[in-house]
DNA sequence: GTGAAAGCGCTAACAG
DNA sequence: CTGTTAGCGCTTTCAC
């Protein structure tokens, strides 16, 4: 039946008079405008954002002027740092209003010290872990009024380094995801601000946040072990920090119930990966019944070449993520994964920065683990054993 | 059969020894430290970091002294502006090395007014779609030797103007992605930066970038009627600004046809308004045969909660989606969808912005549009009609 | 070729 | 209460 392959169609309208992008250009389709909205070529004569450039902003010297005081009682009314009499604070208001000034945060930076900005550091956008972590970290950030600068050290891992110190020196702290290797770390603390590092144990002495891999692998462990499943593989990405974790409690795991454990290797943890590490481990002759992957995206990846290759998951083998990214949900086979709840990491490493930014050497400080959970879907299944079953069913019970 | 239902299994597993985040508080569970990892408490006598914070940063000044040079020339010498001789430029260089020194971007921003930076503003991160704006604007950012600074309006929906300020003080130049009212944007223009927006044309004079909402609707009206289609509906989001042309296009193709268009509305371009949306349109007993969602994510859920209602996608009903997004491809049926290229639309508007930056005013400005390109996978199906399908048929056969 | 001096826009003592 | 003064760290004429 057609309808199944994927396939592009493009070009099925005509339109025209439109800037287009095709063929990885931007080109000029006629001229004409459409829909009235391209607008007559005249209005490129007026050099359109130049004009707007050009009106020079307002900077505290002119709200003095124009209220009739001297620069440091402006100063220091915008800073709230002082009260002055009503009618100075009303001239000063209407000043600021009329000349729209805002003040510069570079000047006041320079002074100050402050930024304003937390930075965070992450590994790739496009991962929903990270983009979670973003998020939450964005929200903190936002609440303590302060802006976010990112980096994503992934689109230029060459030059890392070269971005986490121009970062650096654009906020009052940041978080940092990096594979750096251990003893470069000490690099970043030498920036001199605030580092929390996420997703791995920081050098001693500054504070980190990661989700415990270790539990959530052991968790793993403990499922399939449960469900019956014998011949467990783990598809692991060893460049990555937890992944040390993920493998060493799964494989103590496993060890504990005298099971052996399988490992193979992803390129990168993404969906592509996943796609092709497949074919090696579900077509082998001891073809595992059940695999343990690096993350959702490797997961998600494997689960859709399986089912390619006629594997059925998980009638013919199980498969479990870690991440629990949203769209594990829409999977199919929905994805049996562990939540390790990015968005919280990211928030609660935002608090921790802000914590040490205010100088709080709590009792906190420290590796802070976050707890991971368990989040059973259709991707794994019993096997054979009854009596994995019955426990299994208790268990479940217990968790209501 | 148990399994299918989703659950969270927490407390499997007995540890000790770690700070967790346990119910949304950060807890010290003991305090021995596990596997070694926890550090002896006295280190935070130490106050890890303050120490850090301690050591100045060089300044121009350290460097010119202990080269025995000035100020100026060192200037000179790390921006390149000037040569010297072999012998200067080397102590120059060996001063940098052994005090480590980066010289301050808020200073050199306060007198250049150049920053270095430029900023995205977009409505949530955790939409592919944004997401890989982001990602495409990052790229071509760090290529351009920029870093990226990012709002989520989302966030802070009320602050929006406050955080666009905040923003466009410490930037070059920003992208922006907002439902202001078309009234209110010229106070973004305002800002006396260059900016270009995305997914909305621009007032006249600025720049801006968009998918072409109108052809992607379009193609997808031409896509159900050829599919034999005759009850569509669209499931829309009003607020979004590309929802009203996506919705033009979608019905003056259908018109075209003599087909008629039902609207439904969601409350927000995500899965749960997707979810939530379902019931109402599947459960009428004039049920469509086939529906158009707002983007991906309304999609996904949409189906997600069809299928739960015993609809089978694509046989009782069509239904496609817009942006295609990664996971499309994952879901069950494989979405169909248009590809809006959001990452290519990250990398051109900020290549448009770094044009605009740098006062560059070619012809091109004015409304860009991106190509969609229509995605077919497995959430549509021909109905009824032979005569469609031998159409789609030698429509596919072109395509190739 | 190199350096002295004048600020960028603002804050932070310290005077008055 | 308000203003004066001295910079923050750097770039940029403009002399030497």
């Amino acid at each position: 039946m057609w309808g199944v392959a994927e396939e592009r169609a493009d070009e099925w309208l005509e339109r025209e008079n439109v800037f287009r992008i095709l063929r990885g250009r931007v080109i000029l389709v006629k001229a004409k405008g459409i829909r009235g909205r391209m607008g007559d070529p005249s209005r490129h004569r007026q050099k359109p954002g130049k004009r707007l450039l050009m009106k020079k902003r307002p900077t505290i010297r002119d709200v003095a002027a124009l209220a009739g005081v001297s620069i440091a009682t402006v100063s220091k009314f915008i800073n709230s740092t002082q009260r002055f009499t009503a009618g100075v604070e009303r001239k000063i208001q209407a000043a600021i209003d009329e000349l729209e000034y805002h003040s510069n945060p570079l000047a006041r930076s320079m002074i100050t010290g402050k930024t304003g900005a937390v930075g965070v550091a992450i590994l790739d956008i496009s991962n929903p872990h990270f983009t979670n972590i973003v998020k939450g970290a964005n929200r903190v950030a936002l609440e303590h009024g302060y802006n976010l600068l990112f980096v994503d050290t992934e689109e230029s891992q060459a030059r890392e380094d070269e971005l986490l110190i121009a970062l650096s020196r654009r906020v009052d702290g940041l978080i940092v995801s990096t594979r750096m290797p251990e003893e470069q770390l000490h690099r970043v603390l030498g920036f001199g601000k605030p580092v929390v590092f996420s997703g791995r144990p920081a050098p001693k002495g500054s504070p980190s946040i990661a989700v415990d891999a270790y539990a959530a692998a052991y968790m793993i462990g403990e499922l399939l072990v449960k469900q019956g499943h014998r011949n467990i593989a783990y598809a692991g990405f060893a460049p990555a920090r937890p992944d040390t974790e993920r493998m060493r409690g799964l494989s103590e795991c496993l060890q504990t119930h005298g099971l052996p454990l399988t490992r193979f290797e992803v390129r990168g943890p993404t969906i592509v990966e996943g796609e092709q590490v497949c074919a090696g481990i579900v077509l082998r002759k001891d073809r595992p019944d059940a695999v343990v992957c690096y993350n959702d995206m490797v997961a998600i990846g494997f689960m859709s070449v399986a089912k390619s290759l006629g594997i059925s998951i998980p009638d013919d083998m199980s498969v479990v993520g870690i991440d629990n990214i949203p769209f594990g949900r829409f999977t199919s086979p929905a994805l049996t994964t562990v939540d390790t709840q990015s968005e919280r990491l990211g928030e609660e490493g935002m608090r921790m920065l802000f914590r040490e930014i205010a100088g709080e050497q709590t009792s906190e400080a420290g590796h802070v683990l976050i707890e991971p959970r368990l989040v059973m879907r259709d991707s794994t299944r019993v096997r054979h054993s009854e009596a994995a079953a019955a426990s299994i069913a208790k268990a479940r019970k217990r968790a209501r």
